[in-house]
RNA sequence: GGGAGCAUAGCUCAGUUGGUUCAGAGCAUCUCGUUUACACCGAGAGGGUCCGCGGUUCGAGCCCGUGUGCUCCCA
């Protein structure tokens, strides 16, 4: 097979992509080898790929790819989330396009036309990671809202409601007024928002003190105060607690209480107190008995409790009350304050902390075997940082919000009669038969949808239908699975979960590592965002640089549990590897018509191949247990640095042959397989390139896709040395030439001085090549007129035809020297430290002695090379 | 306000139990080079007060304290 002269991945891919496919490499069924379970971490179903995707699938796929690899039954399960919020939006604003209210529709007719969108819209996303090669069982692809998907969910609620794990309550929640729905307060993003603090006086009900003052951001919420509190240590208003004050505007009389939880030195250290708005108020007035007055409507306008505003956004009021307490005289200073507001992760409206009556679930009981899971280390985070941030959220767990105002969902399974009685069952049959005294009664399901993510912490047990149908061959051959990769951003929406579902429904983790990704920034650290413009267009940079290239830049610029920063500068060095592993196989190909089988291999081809067959079992085992502790970017360097520096630089030049020479069948044979061996190695990185040359050097049997890995071999401790000892002597020897002038095309006379001759006489050849040297002799005594290079015990004697620059010769063997008796001090005065001697272990003071043995040594070795100078 | 983490070459990062010549890699930069795989290349070089200060130790990039700067999470 003839190599073209540059490599074109856009037909490589595509052609290997679906070899595989047909091949059914990808799909996995239950036998009798390992399993290496992988679920994808469902993208939304109206996602389309972005960098974030492309690092976490192609971590996903070298995993993956790996496991195949290395003989296990890898099983990686695609699929999508159906998003309820996001997808809803898109429907909603799809619909107002063609001039449909979502208002005009009834629940049916809006879904009719959700799945419609879905089909025709959804998963354009697992099309474009067919691109970047990933090798998805795509037979396997499932969706939160697939039949049984959907009636598990389901199921679960009402199991975890039998339980007493899921109640109805009245709590404080985010709001999204836009929306109209309750978020978990996961989907509430905090912002840093530039407002103002308004100093607002109340009139006392206390004959002589007229009035106190507080400060807020809020001043639109005093329609809903029902208190005033100072901190009861408060000297200014101690006298004060138990008396009342006005609110102004609409003079409603609330008391002044005390409470410890106040900031004294916080604005002016007396809070008003809103028990319908806020959280902390809201807790506040549990604990005092407040009244509760809510002054919003749903969609964040102003109701009743507000008279002179009614049906105004709290926004605008917000900026029109000022002028209004100013008029009445209680507004008693304004001032710029810097604050945190929460926004809707998926609306980006301003959330507002609202009472309302939601599904809950109980979180403290699912929280204890989910944390010991990880604390115990059976289930591993990598990096391990993680476990901090997971024990803290897990210590502190409040209860979860899973009802969305929201029709794009699993419905709740809820039925009320007519006076408000609950029933929980599967469906309305469920509900009769459970509670008899519903028969014959007219019932209503709740309106309302669970949290997407109360479908996605089931994901790993109900792609293998191990709910709807428990015990079934895949779920115990498949499960738990074995790891999982995902955004640091995600361990509460969703890990944490995951682990919770696992211990209460398989009574098993749900898998045994997980890797979190780092988010990927601009080249000036911004994450990546639409806003912003910053996000490169995946498909086109794949388009450009191919999607091994793409691969190799993200991976390569990763490093292991930190954030990356995106830079398409290693893309072009993903690119570039590209064309150099190409032309690596170029050079192979060449050589074959000229392969001979006459005579002995070569002594020097001979320690090349020792030599680097030790290298590679080195690498291989380097590699191995970096990919043990996922430290995939680090794992990559060095198969890199393997290939481009010790093959192609090397290895290929010490065994390259003269031009137009034969190459001995022996060398051939074994060059081809270092080669297909590092194509292996770096396959799971770059699976198009790979295999294209696997099946280019050769005819193949097998696909490279699923060559098992040969066992590593020993690793010759002596021959690797001896090649490193090759590779510095080459490369002095040609900084001495650079640095005396001599042109690359002028051959030089070596003389070597060593008391190892032997083992330069079997690699003069390659020293001949490699340093051009016309001739190679050996020497006891130094060489006239030559320039003198000193290398630990050894002595070379270049001879040029040019004149030699002693000065800077002497120069840089005086540099040198004075080093060494630096160092030589260094180690002496270490030594002759009684206390070093005593206390250092026995192994440390003999390195410290072999440290001055060899520095005297050298040290006598630069003074000769002085000396003849 | 609470918590976590980070600070090593121009940039992005390795550096394992404190002890090999330990101060490293890749990219970038500079010099030389177009010898039939590759200029998307080759050969070579320069470049760091390991954030500041203090401590523990025979010995600190690594451990402890402290200061400064930055990032993230939570409220």
């Amino acid at each position: 097979m003839e190599l073209s002269k540059n490599y074109i991945p856009g037909e490589v891919e595509n052609k290997w992509y679906q070899h595989w496919i047909e091949k059914g490499y990808f799909h996995s069924e239950p036998n009798n080898k390992p399993a290496y379970t992988v679920v994808i971490p469902p993208p939304n179903v109206t996602g389309v790929l972005h960098m974030g995707h492309c690092l976490n699938n192609t971590i996903q796929d070298i995993l993956v790819r790996r496991a195949r690899m290395q003989g296990m039954n890898p099983c990686w399960v695609p699929g999508t989330d159906h998003a309820s919020i996001a997808t809803e939006a898109k429907v909603v604003a799809m619909l107002r396009e063609r001039g449909i209210a979502k208002s005009s529709l009834s629940r049916e007719e809006f879904l009719t036309y959700a799945w419609e969108w879905k089909e025709k819209y959804g998963g354009i996303i697992l099309q474009q990671l067919r691109k970047m090669g990933c090798s998805l069982d795509w037979d396997r692809t499932s969706f939160t809202m697939d039949p049984d998907y959907y009636e598990t969910v389901i199921k679960v609620f009402v199991d975890l409601y039998n339980k007493g794990k899921i109640y109805r309550g009245k709590r404080m929640i985010n709001w999204d007024v836009r929306a109209k729905t309750a978020l978990s307060d996961e989907e509430v993003i905090h912002k840093e928002v530039n407002g103002k603090m308004y100093h607002i006086r109340y009139k006392l009900e206390i004959p002589g003190e007229e009035y106190i003052t507080i400060a807020t951001v809020r001043p639109e919420t005093i329609f809903g105060d029902t208190a005033i509190c100072v901190h009861p240590k408060d000297d200014r208003y101690k006298h004060l607690v138990g008396k009342h004050a006005f609110v102004p505007m609409i003079n409603r009389r609330i008391p002044i209480i005390a409470d410890d939880y106040i900031e004294m030195e916080f604005g002016t250290g007396a809070l008003k107190v809103t028990p319908a708005h806020d959280i902390n108020d809201f807790n506040l007035g549990q604990k005092h008995g407040l009244d509760v007055i809510e002054t919003l409507n749903e969609d964040g306008t102003m109701n009743e409790a507000a008279p002179m505003y009614i049906g105004k956004d709290r926004i605008e009021v917000r900026k029109i009350i000022a002028a209004d307490l100013e008029a009445s005289g209680n507004l008693v200073k304004l001032e710029d304050y810097v604050n945190q507001v929460g926004f809707s992760e998926r609306t980006d409206a301003i959330v507002e902390p609202r009472l309302s009556l939601q599904w809950w679930v109980d979180m403290k009981q699912l929280a204890g075997p989910a944390l010991e899971a990880v604390m115990s280390d059976e289930i591993q985070f990598h990096p391990a940082k993680f476990k901090n941030v997971y024990r803290h959220w897990m210590d502190n767990i409040k209860d979860w919000c899973i009802s969305r105002q929201l029709w794009w969902g699993h419905r709740i399974p809820a039925w009320y009669d007519a006076d408000g009685n609950v029933y929980v069952a599967e469906n309305e049959a469920a509900v009769n038969a459970k509670y008899p005294e519903t028969k014959g009664k007219t019932l209503t399901q709740d309106a309302d949808c669970l949290d997407t993510w109360f479908s996605s912490w089931l994901w790993p047990i109900e792609v293998f239908k191990g709910m709807s149908n428990p015990n079934n061959a895949e779920i115990n051959y498949y499960y738990p699975t074995s790891t999982l990769v995902t955004a640091p951003e995600i361990i509460f929406f969703w890990v944490a979960r995951m682990i919770m579902a696992g211990e209460e429904y398989m009574g098993k983790i749900p898998f045994k590592d997980v890797y979190f990704t780092g988010i990927v920034r601009d080249k000036q650290g911004r994450k990546m965002s639409k806003s912003l413009g910053n996000s490169p267009d995946l498909l086109g940079l794949i388009d450009q640089y191919g999607a091994d290239a793409v691969r190799f830049g993200i991976m390569i610029a990763s490093p292991a549990g930190n954030d990356l920063l995106f830079d398409e500068s290693t893309l072009e060095q993903g690119r570039n590897f590209n064309s150099k592993l190409w032309n690596a196989a170029k050079l192979l190909k060449m050589w074959e018509p000229r392969v001979s089988n006459e005579g002995k291999v070569e002594q020097d081809a001979a320690f090349a191949m020792d030599w680097f067959q030790a290298k590679l079992s080195a690498t291989q085992l380097e590699v191995d247990s970096m990919l043990k502790e996922f430290r995939l970017s680090e794992a990559l360097k060095t198969i890199y640095g393997l290939i481009w520096d010790d093959y192609c630089s090397w290895y290929l030049e010490w065994i390259k042959p003269g031009f137009e020479q034969p190459i001995h069948a022996d060398v051939y044979n074994k060059s081809i397989e270092f080669y297909d061996s590092l194509l292996q190695l770096l396959h799971p990185f770059m699976p198009f390139i790979t295999e294209e040359l696997h099946h280019a050097l050769k005819a193949q049997t097998e696909d490279l896709c699923v060559k098992e890995y040969e066992a590593i071999g020993k690793v010759e401790e002596a021959v690797l040395n001896a090649g490193a000892l090759l590779k510095n002597v080459i490369s002095t020897l040609r900084d001495a030439r650079n640095k005396n002038q001599i042109k690359p095309k002028e051959a030089v006379e070596l003389h070597i001085q060593s008391e190892n001759k032997a083992a330069y006489q079997t690699i003069e050849n390659i020293l001949a090549k490699q340093v051009n040297a016309k001739s190679i002799a050996y020497t006891n005594a130094p060489i006239g007129s030559s320039i003198v290079v000193a290398l630990e015990k050894d002595k070379f004697y270049l001879v040029a035809d040019q004149a030699i620059d002693t000065a800077s010769l002497k120069e840089n063997l005086l540099k040198d020297l004075e080093h060494q008796k630096g160092f030589l001090a260094s180690v002496e005065k270490k030594l002759s430290n009684e206390k070093f001697v005593q206390n250092a272990k026995p192994e440390i003071i003999a390195i410290e002695q072999k440290k001055k043995a060899d520095a005297l040594a050298r040290i006598q070795t630069i003074e000769e090379s002085l000396a003849q100078l």
